[in-house]
Formats: C-alpha cells, sequence, structure tokens
DNA sequence: AATGAATGAGGTTTCATTCAT
DNA sequence: GATGAATGAAACCTCATTCAT
C-alpha cells in the first residue's frame, strides 16, 4: 500500500473499525473485515493498535474527546445553565441523528465489560451524563435550577430522554433536522414545566 | 444425577446463566461454565435449549413476563396515572436493586444484536419504555399529563432516570431499601415540580 | 410400550434402521431417531443391540441370510450353471428394485470401515461376488463355462453389471418389474455372446 | 510455519487428506490428524478449504481431471473402441493398484452422501462409467460392438471387473504390474469372447 | 511500515451410551 | 423390559494475533 502519514492510517482504521463494529457488533467484526474495509492488511492494524479492543477505546476516545472539547467550550461561554443544557442536548442530538451508525454502536457497545482499562476509561455513557451533571451543578450554584434535585438522576433523565429520539431513529427515516431541533427543545421544555398539569 | 422435572431443570440453567452471563458477558460466558454452576453437564445444557443464545432469549423472555404480568394488574387498577407510575418504578427499581447481577445483565445486553427472533421480542428496555409510555398516555387521556408531551421521549426520561440509579447502585454498597424509596419518589418529584425553579 | 415378543421388537428396530439409515447414511443416522421411527425409546435399542453399529450389522446379516438361504436351494438345484446364474441375477435385481432404500443402504455402506467385526462378516458385496463365483466355478466343473476365466473377475463384472441397473433405478420411476425381466436377461445375453461383433 | 506457494500447501493438504481418510474413512479423519499429517496447524486447512468436506470433494475432483484429461486424449486418438477400452481400463488400473490408498479411499467414499455439491459432480464412480459408456458408444458408432447392448450396463460390467481387481489386491501383497497387465487382457478377452462355450 | 499465511487455543455443539426410575 | 433425562468426550471450526518476507 501506498506510504501515508501515520495518523491517516489510524485514522482509516478508526472509521473501519467503527463501519464494521456497529454493523456486526464488538464480537462478531473480525479484525480481518476491519482491515478489508479500511483498506490494509490485518497485519497493520497491529502497527496502530495492540489489539481488537483497543479499537473499539479508541472510537471511545476520540469521541470522548469531542464531548469534552465541546463541554470545555460550553462551561467556559459563561451561559445560563438552560442555555448550556440546550446546546449541549442540541450537539449530542444532532451528531447522533447526523451518524445513526456511530451512535448505534456508542449505544451498544457502551456497557461491553471491559478487562483491561477501567471502566471509567470506556464508559461513554457515564462521560455524557457528568458532563449533564455538571452543567445541572453549575445551575443549582447559580441558582437556576432547585437545590434538592440528584443531579446525576437528572442527568440520567435527561441522557435517558436524548438516547429515546436516537433509538426511535434507527427505526425511521424522517429526516433529523426537524426532529432535532424539536426535540432538545422538548426536553428542555419537560424539564422545566414537568409533566403533570395544574398542580405545579 | 437425579431426574428431576424439566421445569425445575430449565430453572436452575437459567439462574446458572444469569450469574454467569452478569459475570462475564454473554460471549466470555461460556457454555461449560453455564453448566458447572447448574449442576449439570453441557449437553443437559443442550436438552433444553437448542443453543447458547437461547438461554439469554429465555432470560429476557422471563423477565419480560413478569413485567407484562405486574404491568396488567396495574392498569387494571383502575389508580391514578401518578400513582401508577410511581408504583411501577417502585416495583422496578425494587427488584433491581434486589438483584443487581440480573440488572446488570440485563443492562449490558439489551442491545446485543439478534439474528432469531426480532428485535422487538428480546428489548427489554424497550418493554420498559412501552410500558411506561402506556401509563403516561393513560395520563393524558385522564387529564392529568399534558396532552402536548411526547409520552415516548418522557418514557425514556423515567426509565433513564431510574437506570441511573441502578447503574450507580452497581458501584456502591449501601443499603438498596432507603435508596428506593427515595428515588422512585424522587423522579416522580422532578416530573412534577420540573427541574427548574421560579419560571414555572 | 406394549409388550411385544423380543423378536418382533428387535424386527422393528431393523426396519427402522433401513429406513434411517439408507435415507441419512450410517453417521447422520442418530440412535434417537431410528428409536422414534421404529416407536421404541433409545434406551429400547441397547437392550437388542450393544451399539449402533450392530444395527447396521444385523441389517447386513439378514441380507446374508437371505441371500444364502436362497444360495443353497439354488446350488441344490442340480440346474446348469447358466440357468443358476441367471436365477440368482433375477431374484438378487428382484429384490433390490422392489426395496430401493434398502438397496441404497446395502450400496451405501458396504465399504464402510469396520472396527470390530472381521471385513468377512460385514461385506456383503463380498458375499455376492462369492455366490457368483461358486456359480461360475461350478459350471467350469460342468464344463459349460470356459476354463481359463478367472471367477472372480467375472463375478465382479456380473455384480457390477446388476449394481449398475440398481443404482441407474435410483434416478428413475419407472416400473422395476419390465427393467427386471430385461436386465436379468441381457447380463445373461452379454456374458454369452460377448460384447464385440464378428470376430468371436 | 515458513510461507509456501499456496498451491503447494493446498497439495499437501489434499495429500494427508488422502492418507488420512483412506486409513480412517471420512468421518473418522479428524481434521486435526489431516492437519497433523500435512504438518500445519488445523487453522491452515480452514484457508484453503472451507470445511472438512471439501478436502474430500477436492480429492475426486483432482481425480476426475486425471482421467477427464486422460479421457479426453483417448477419444482424439481415433484408435478403434476395443483398443480405447484397453487402454482406458489399463490406465485406471494402473493407477489404481500403483496406488491402493487413494484407490481405497475413492471406492469407500464414492457413495457418500452429499450435501451441497450435486451428485454428479462428485461421483467418481460414475464418471468412470460414463467414460467407459462413451467409449462403447464410439464402438457401436463404428460398428464394432453390437448395437443391441445397452451401453450403461456394460459400462458397469467393465467398471465392476475392475474394481473387483482392485478390492482383491487390497487383500494381497502380489507384485501389481503383472496383475495388471493380465486384468486389463483378461477383461477385454472376456467381452469378446462371452464366458460360455460352445454356444456362441 | 506493510503484508497475509500460519498459528492453535478454545468455544459450541452433537450424539452414542448409561442407568435410575 | 422400557423409558428418556443426563452424561461428557470429542469434533469442527473461528479468528485474534504473530512474524518472516
Amino acid at each position: 500500500m501506498t506510504r501515508k502519514k501515520p495518523s491517516e492510517r489510524k485514522e482509516e482504521i478508526r472509521e473501519a473499525g467503527i463501519k464494521v463494529i456497529a454493523e456486526e457488533g464488538f464480537h462478531d467484526a473480525t479484525t480481518d473485515s476491519i482491515a478489508e474495509v479500511a483498506g490494509v492488511s490485518v497485519g497493520t492494524i497491529y502497527n496502530y493498535f495492540s489489539n481488537k479492543e483497543e479499537i473499539l477505546h479508541y472510537i471511545f476516545e476520540v469521541e470522548r474527546e469531542k464531548i469534552t472539547d465541546f463541554f470545555t467550550g460550553l462551561t467556559a461561554s459563561g451561559l445560563p445553565a438552560e442555555e448550556t443544557i440546550r446546546r449541549f442536548l442540541k450537539r449530542y442530538l444532532g451528531r447522533a441523528l447526523k451518524n445513526r451508525r456511530k451512535s448505534k454502536l456508542l449505544l451498544d457497545e457502551e456497557h461491553r465489560p471491559v478487562k483491561k482499562v477501567s471502566m471509567e476509561i470506556l464508559d461513554y455513557s457515564m462521560l455524557l451524563k457528568s458532563c449533564v451533571k455538571e452543567l445541572l451543578e453549575a445551575g443549582i450554584s447559580e441558582g437556576s435550577i432547585r437545590g434538592e434535585l440528584d443531579p446525576e438522576l437528572v442527568s440520567g433523565m435527561i441522557i435517558g430522554a436524548a438516547d429515546s429520539v436516537v433509538v426511535k431513529s434507527f427505526f425511521t427515516d424522517d429526516c433529523p433536522d426537524d426532529v432535532l431541533e424539536g426535540a432538545s427543545e422538548e426536553i428542555v421544555e419537560t424539564l422545566k414545566r414537568g409533566i403533570f398539569n395544574c398542580e405545579n
């Protein structure tokens, strides 16, 4: 194969990994097929990853970095909690709906039992929740969010709602963009007003 | 080995399956170890299940039946939506926290790609969500829940919140019973009042 | 199951064995399916046969006995060799074409490598050939058959021709009875006149 | 292990397959033992064959090709039918007697029930018979063979006679070369003169 | 760095046989 | 004698990983 910058090669493998693992699941995704999709030979994979599981780790790592970067900017923005949560959701759903294959992988494999690496490192859903949790805690500090809430529980609520939308999108073909706008807003709105009539 | 009633034997294998699969994950759970834990020889497993995957299916099937049974009684009770949701949650969390191993399995394996059976049948989380969704729709009908909500999204929210609690419990050793009471109530309360201060 | 004379039971198993082994081949014929076809439980098979291979042995044994009985009568008849060969063939083909399933089994399994029992005992085709060989040797003694022939080779020729007809019948559905008459006669005729024109 | 040309490796496995399958029978020939005899690991077998049965197929395929090649040359030779039959037999017996192990395999496994491939393709004995059949038909066309004969039946006769010799050789240790010369000639001679005295 | 043939541990599954009832 | 649940050895095959080229 033609020489490329190592970083490109690794990137190609990561992308192939996403395709194949999303399609087949981690266990049924063979290194051979990942190599084939990446346009590379199996041996080459092992120049960039020490084993198959590392590919999955790396996929999650990249996602975590993207989230972390966005999150850092978000918290630095000085916006009120409601707005940061809205933006975080919008961005999470936006990316998820734009790349359903990857989203499927992230949802399917997030609980995969891990041997070598600490669970914290892999667990993408935990990262998501802890981002939202921090936003909630900031809201509590600034007084916009009720102090008696359990941020952990509410963050589960928020991510749960968002994932609902993502999972639903796996089974439908409707245009994601509308859904996205609506869904983020709807989640925030629901959090704002509660779900019951009258008795607030 | 001494003869037993087939239903007992199958039950023993199911329970062993839960233990081993929860511990190792479906793929790493070997049929040999399931057999060993069940106190049975490998061959015996195949008198009750046509293959390893069927064990997992059966585990989910039994859980689904339990939920469905409880849900049927609940909807027949004529209680107001808020109360049915509270009870459903209490019961879901109660069982989950009492049997963390099984809960771990249910959460870990619910997204497993399925070959033979329709996704709907296996997908335990979908059943949960659709139960909650029905309770929400009943609430909308009876007027106690705001009609403009998307029941699908809110059910994701509720199950997401509950699973948050369950996942958290995997890492802590505190007494589940308090948590349980508190958590169900807290979820309902949050749904009632929304999360933001003042501006309702 | 209702009590039966042991001999009937053994006979039922033999017949079931023929059906299943002819259909599936010896290896793929499970003792379970033989038992099922025989209307008996697996355990019962082992009251009549010490193992699966014994069923096959017994099937061949019965066939060998039938042939031997017929052959004994034939040699005692004092008929000329040509006629005895004709009759032997007619009977062989007659039975084969009437019971193609069994014939298939006999042809398929005759070469099966045998562990426990001497080859002679199993080898049905050898018995057939040696019968024909004896008839040929009698013909040589009586002077009707040319003495310079190798009876072994010629018996292979005769059985080969007959099996040709049998194998062909597996793929056709035409009425066996005509075929039978014709084929035996044709074989004898060919043996008589040779296959080449003029130069005899 | 050192790299080799794929064709060599496949050939080594084919040869090992012949040895082990001839010795043990197809079913009792384990992939492990074939690999061991081939001086290769099990996995390597599966780089060249998709499953165990394919090894058997390939063994037959190679034999069929050899026969077909020889046969093609033979029919192109323009020799009279009697001579072509004599040569075909000589060659068939020559190879069979020189490689008894392989011959045993070919005779033992030719009736093996086949799942994937059409019977015609596998059935080596059918190929043999159809070659002889064509030679006979050519003889009928050229007028040297009696037109009222059934070529199918006579070809069974000829191959039956030849196989007689081959099977006999499994139990004897005498020098094949003499046998070979004698046997082919004897078969042709018998076909020529018939077996009975006087009455031609 | 890239290749891909070779490796071989290890997993699932089958099925003849046993034996308590 | 009959039953059929239980047994467990043994086979096929997969596929992550290695390493000579």
